[in-house]
DNA sequence: ACAGTTGTGGGGGAAAATGGGGAGAAGGGG
DNA sequence: CCCCTTCTCCCCATTTTCCCCCACAACTGT
């Protein structure tokens, strides 16, 4: 379970520490992957990407299917380590995807682990808060 | 399992390195075939496509049948090892068949490797992602 | 105040990407 | 039948990149 908001330092080489809780619930290593339609990176601990990929690959309808989904699932993955500092480095096509230059944001999001680029992050959390008060409010209504 | 999307040239002489923790899992050597339907060509450690040639044997129903089916699948197909610097040959009529001229997309697709040319691949790229952002979406309606 | 932990930066060494050279096998033509 | 060409391996060389380790400063909690 990751909780809470950081905002770390990308250095010149693409590495990003990431809090000493989080690690610690990926000493196994982590994956990561493109955002699903959201401008950011995902970081998955092996085990529950492994569970993920699994669920989603059981889904496919035909071989072709499958293919493609294992394409589009793995093709944009990245499976890697904490270095002795506790930081991982981020493949650059990664890094452009989300817009990350100087300094990310590291957000925990329950099973999963998200960075964005501050900017890209300001912009999801005010309609993150302002859909998540709609809903409380239909809620609330019943 | 092979993750994550590589670029790289290749040579004059055919030749293609691929990442080293691609290697790693394919010691034993690799076999190349043409992509079924897709216009790429599909690298699979000898294990791997061991196990893939059994499984379609199996499902022959008639002796012409299978023969058939050994032709497609061993006529077309390559078996190869790394160079002393980790690279592979590509047949030329692979080359050809998948449109690779000086460089190529190398994509991991889970227990298989896929080479693709860089216009291909932007299409075909576009495609997954569609597909699996569906599937995405189904799951997450239930 | 002190010791251990954490954020940040950088340097050095090993490995990887790329490019050629040359020997030997295969094939085609004279 | 022989020679020449072509293709295919295997080896060597060079540059670049990446990864691991070390260093220091700031901060934590005790």
């Amino acid at each position: 379970m990751f909780f809470g908001e950081h905002t770390y330092k990308i250095d010149e080489k693409g590495r990003i520490p990431l809090p000493p809780k989080f690690r610690r619930e990926m000493k196994e290593g982590v994956v990561l992957t493109k955002g699903t339609g959201e401008k950011c990176i995902a970081v998955y601990p092996v085990l529950e990407w492994k569970r993920l990929a699994d669920s989603l690959a059981a889904k496919a309808v035909t071989p072709a299917h499958l293919r493609k989904l294992n394409r589009a699932i793995f093709g944009s993955a990245s499976s890697t380590q904490f270095d002795g500092q506790g930081r991982v480095t981020l493949p650059h096509p990664m890094r452009d995807y989300a817009g990350l230059a100087d300094t990310a944001v590291v957000v925990g999001a329950n099973s999963r682990v998200e960075l964005w680029s501050e900017g890209e992050w300001t912009a999801e959390k005010a309609s993150a808060d302002e859909q998540a008060a709609e809903i409380i409010e239909m809620l609330e209504r019943d």
